[in-house]
DNA sequence: GTGAAAGCGCTAACAA
DNA sequence: TTGTTAGCGCTTTCAC
């Protein structure tokens, strides 16, 4: 495999001068410019990535710390990112941590180890002081981490609004909320905060039905679905993540109830999992490409220490469908 | 950021000594074993990754090149990769080439760059000819790249075999299969040859229908079922991939006719996208995870030169639901 | 415009 | 056991 200093002696120059004919740096006369390109293709030359990155001190990669890619949202964002991240230039690292021990203490070292220039953090850290006295650049994705890692998300509590002005404007008078498992926190749940307290302002009857543990299956979501509907056999309204909501519509439509006259289902998060049956369910969108791009922007001008003073903060937005 | 030369200095020995500790190498004296670890404790040390990989020429990277993650079968599969990796210590760089133009050669390119170790290629090619003077490792997910790149799959054949026998037991006299755009080849495709011709031979009438060009959008399938029952409505058996035959499975529902009674759906690949629904979709499935794993083996194999006998392809298995 | 030389931070052969 | 030395393949400063 050739290296620099071949294709210099075959040009009869220096190795700087091919680098500078390589990177379109400096000046380079016509004549010698053309000399070491035909040098490069005579010998096939391909420059080593690794060598530049120990040099430049430098990678072109970043970091991606997500639960899962199976689940819709998770995989909609990675997608979106690694999109984001080429358009940049970068290449994409991905770590997926949820059915894996200890695999984000491991991706972090990889961090310290320079592998990356940076990370995108978006699964719920299993151990924050990871994160504490950490040098390098860190995005969190709709997580919080600690008081110094800035966090690109979508606005909830706008989220939580739009939620309660819908399922208002439809009348409903008990909606049920289902939660994530609380033991965990998650940006994500202000909406159901501001949603619920929004609605009992306005006379509505809350409830909040938590989800187990690490139940991310889609049997998970049924099992909480029909628990839903044993319990709270008067709900007219439900809020949920997008599968949890699924769930309940297929519930629904076994039991006969109608949906949206008699019952309104609202999503929140708006992947393609909404999308996936007869029936579009209505949804308060996370705007994931937009926060994806956004995302990378911010880790790449913290990698390169550029002032940004650009919002970390996207605009949900309506997703029509037919249960509301 | 304390590099090797400062914890020798700190520890007063050669550099050499302390990557011998580091790396677990050679013979250490406990006394200088300890000495070594007390400065880099110290000085907080964490080695360079990427000097390391400059000096051994290897990264323990391996590039994966899929289509896109929001479809649940390259979800699940770029999730079960991305374990198998970290199980042998390895990272995952991931390139989607789905809706970006010209990130495959890039991608190739960055494996020439010696980037990665090697490739797992995963997604339809655009452009064969980038493989062919390829020297850097490659291993095809289920894909036709070149007679020198082997292919780790699961073995179609008998996938249309039991996919038939299924059909058959049923009772199907009259079989659709939905089979993706044919202007490019997957390897996959086989099983609806082979299903086709076996039904064929047992007197079964089978009608192939073909999906639009980039059709991969929910909405789409759902667009070539409609057709299906419009074209064909008499028929009792259909046979495609998990979302095609989930859209089916949802336009029989809104017209009535009744699963599996009237009409039996088969599904192939298996993956959750089928157990979304009341009723769980019967599947051939792919074992994804041992696919995964598989060619992950595969790739290390290559890049360390290893001999490896064992077979690439792999048996597809019934997986139970209530549509046949 | 171009080349010599030092440096990026680590590993490994060989000598001591 | 441990240290010396010479790479790994590129970039960049600074003479010329």
């Amino acid at each position: 495999m050739a290296r620099i200093k071949d294709v210099a002696r075959e040009a009869g120059v220096a190795a700087s001068t091919v680098s500078l004919v390589m990177n379109k740096k400096g000046y380079v006369s016509e004549a010698t410019r053309a000399k070491v390109e035909a040098a490069m293709k005579k010998l096939n030359y391909v420059p080593s990535e690794v060598a530049r990155n120990l040099s430049l001190n430098r990678t072109n990669t970043i970091g991606v710390i997500m639960p899962s890619l199976s689940h819709p949202f998770f995989g909609e964002v990675v997608e979106a990112l690694e999109a984001a991240l080429y358009e940049q230039n970068y290449k994409m690292m991905l770590c997926c941590t949820q059915h894996k021990e200890n695999s984000e203490r491991t991706f972090v070292e990889m961090l310290r180890r320079r592998t990356m220039d940076g990370i995108i953090m978006g699964a719920h850290s299993l151990d924050v002081a990871l994160y504490d006295d950490l040098k390098q650049p860190i995005v969190a994705f709709d997580r919080y981490l600690n008081d110094n890692i800035p966090i690109v998300h979508c606005d909830h509590h706008q989220g939580g609004q739009l939620a309660a002005q819908i399922l208002l404007s439809q009348g409903c008078r008990q909606v049920v909320e289902i939660v994530g498992y609380q033991g965990v926190s998650t940006p994500a749940n202000e909406y159901h905060w501001v949603a619920a307290d929004r609605l009992r302002r306005h006379g509505v009857q809350v409830e909040m039905l938590e989800m187990p543990w690490n139940a991310f299956s889609y049997r998970d979501f049924m099992a909480s679905a029909r628990e839903l509907f044993q319990k709270y056999p008067e709900a007219d309204g439900i809020l949920g993540a997008d599968l949890s909501v699924s769930a309940c519509l297929n519930v629904a439509a076994e039991m006969g109830r109608r949906v949206p006259e008699d019952l309104k289902l609202l999503a929140y998060d708006g992947t393609a999992a909404t999308r996936m049956g007869l029936q579009p369910i209505t949804a308060i969108r996370q705007p994931i490409e937009e926060l994806a791009q956004l995302a990378v922007k911010k880790i790449i001008n913290l990698v390169n220490e550029e002032q940004d003073d650009s919002p970390w903060v996207l605009p949900p937005s309506l997703l029509a469908g037919k249960t509301c």
